[in-house]
DNA sequence: TATGAATGAGGGTTCATTCAT
DNA sequence: CATGAATGAACCCTCATTCAT
């Protein structure tokens, strides 16, 4: 691949990147070959279909969450480790709008496209949670589902930027439920 | 008003209602024409605009929402009838993926629908929650915006008819979360 | 014909005529309905077709202008009575968009709207021309299309109600480059 | 800009310019674009909307206008000047049917239109009169309002080329009035 | 390979006319 | 016969994708 073809492509994910999470999955691709300072051609040719462009991004978010998953699980108990996640995620939704789109199912399966980026996003949630239930630390019939949309449910509506303090009372609370 | 045009305009609302279910509020109108059996302009005589119609299918629910929490707020303590209320919206917004999105605050603001209808939505969720939080039933921080965040995320987010058990699990569990 | 119809016809008629001379001939039939206090069902019925219900209007107003047209031929010297009459036809559409509309070709042929309802609007016009020019009172190279285009030229653009006073100035105007 | 683009571009013009004369200004867009040879996207990605492409049209105009203006004041005594511009402004109405409905104010602000686009349009028309009226060679109670009536007036409305002749007898009708 | 112009289906809304009530 | 609800073509505009330059 020739050297301005690496670079463009990395211009439209960075500038892709910021006008999903700023506008949202509906933002046009012109806007964001816009934003890249490149042709809308050269975004279809690097990714075929808005999704593709969409996926792309995402798969680079789950590969962060992914690690991050994997970092507590390693460096704190069960329970512990699987608060912090539900914190973390409910973060990074926060600040970005199309995550939190995606997460709350509106016209992108996430989980589909970590698995078809090689990465078991399902699997690591599923482990912190039944490790965090095995130890005693959470509600032994919580299911995975139910931890997605309690994160979904800790994002204030449709706001740009929410309250960081009302997000942390949020995940308190949800946390205080989940809890054996 | 004549009869054919009650008639109608019910097979418009309950297409609506569906069709707002089934494929969210990007659902063209021509769409729901179709699904009510009726032409385009049918529903536009009857719903000048989408975000009527769509208005229009909120407002009915709003209604026997806000008479179903006076009849709570009269008829039992106020933690129970705070908690009691969370159910019932959960229930509600579980029924009708239109309420949900609209309670998600997803392009249409159903306060101010509720207000311009004459209903006081916004007044006796607040009322519920204070007197709750008055009589140490809720914790003191939390506020209406937090409630209906967390009703939202009490609904997983797919499918049209959310399984009832995992709905009582996660009421229970938001629940636990919101008490003192 | 039922006593009631006729009284609907009338309305109907009486309706159209306020509403084509205050809002143009692009005005809904559906306002007109509106306006007589009638279905726009019986306006159909009376009128197969917006057009039609124009002609029927225009018709009247043709009356009025021949009968005038035939009185200022009558009681005046050629040259007053055409100068007369070029006047009148300016103060006529400047109070009703629709005429002017009409006389600037927008949309109807008015001069075969009065052919076919019995009227020679185009023959008493051109009499009072040849009349004036053959007593040497206008250019003898003027044309009827000319004179219709003048008035036209006289009614300031589309302002609801024109001054009157710049009226009469045009009038004025146009009546002394009109003279031998 | 791209030598398709610039060419698609022309062609828009020249078809809208065609197609508004042919059928004023309620010709649709998608029949712009038929004539164009274009897709109805091509046309409303030159001209976002519809006013924008007739305020293309008349933007060109109203420049070669302002220009002769400016020459013609340069060039000759006021009261030449003016008349010739009377003279001038008739041949361009009567060859753009466009240009002439907007002078008639039906449903576009030319001046408007001509401000945005830096040009004094209306300025240039007021010094021409007012040196004319100045000089004596025009009636002292005339407005710019007035002229452009008369303008419109001297255009036969139905045809898209008028005869050359009778429009020569109408500016000389009109001049005739307008001298002091 | 990059570009950005071209495409045309699809969106919501309006309205003259028709027809069941 | 009056009514007004129903119709659906037509309007302008947007945008993901394709393709000539």
């Amino acid at each position: 691949m020739r050297a301005d073809g690496v670079r463009n492509q990395r211009k439209v994910l960075d500038a892709a990147m910021t006008a999903f999470a700023t506008d949202g999955l509906s933002v046009p691709v012109a806007e964001i070959a816009r934003r890249a300072g490149v042709g809308t051609g050269t975004v279809s040719r690097h990714f075929p279909t808005k999704e593709s462009l969409y996926a792309a991004i995402v798969s680079t978010r789950v590969e962060e969450i992914v690690a991050k998953a994997g970092e507590l699980a390693a460096t704190r108990p069960p329970g512990e480790a699987f608060f912090a996640f539900l914190s973390y995620m409910v973060d990074q939704a926060a600040e970005n709008r199309g995550l939190a789109q995606a997460l709350a199912g509106a016209g992108f399966d996430i989980e589909a496209a970590a698995e078809s980026g090689g990465h078991d996003l399902a699997g690591v949630e599923a482990g912190l949670l039944t490790r965090a239930q095995s130890a005693g630390a959470v509600r032994p019939d919580v299911t995975n589902a139910d931890v997605k949309a309690l994160i979904v449910g800790c994002i204030a509506r449709e706001q740009p930027a929410t309250d960081p303090i009302a997000r942390r009372r949020m995940v308190e609370i949800v946390s205080a439920g989940l809890r054996a």
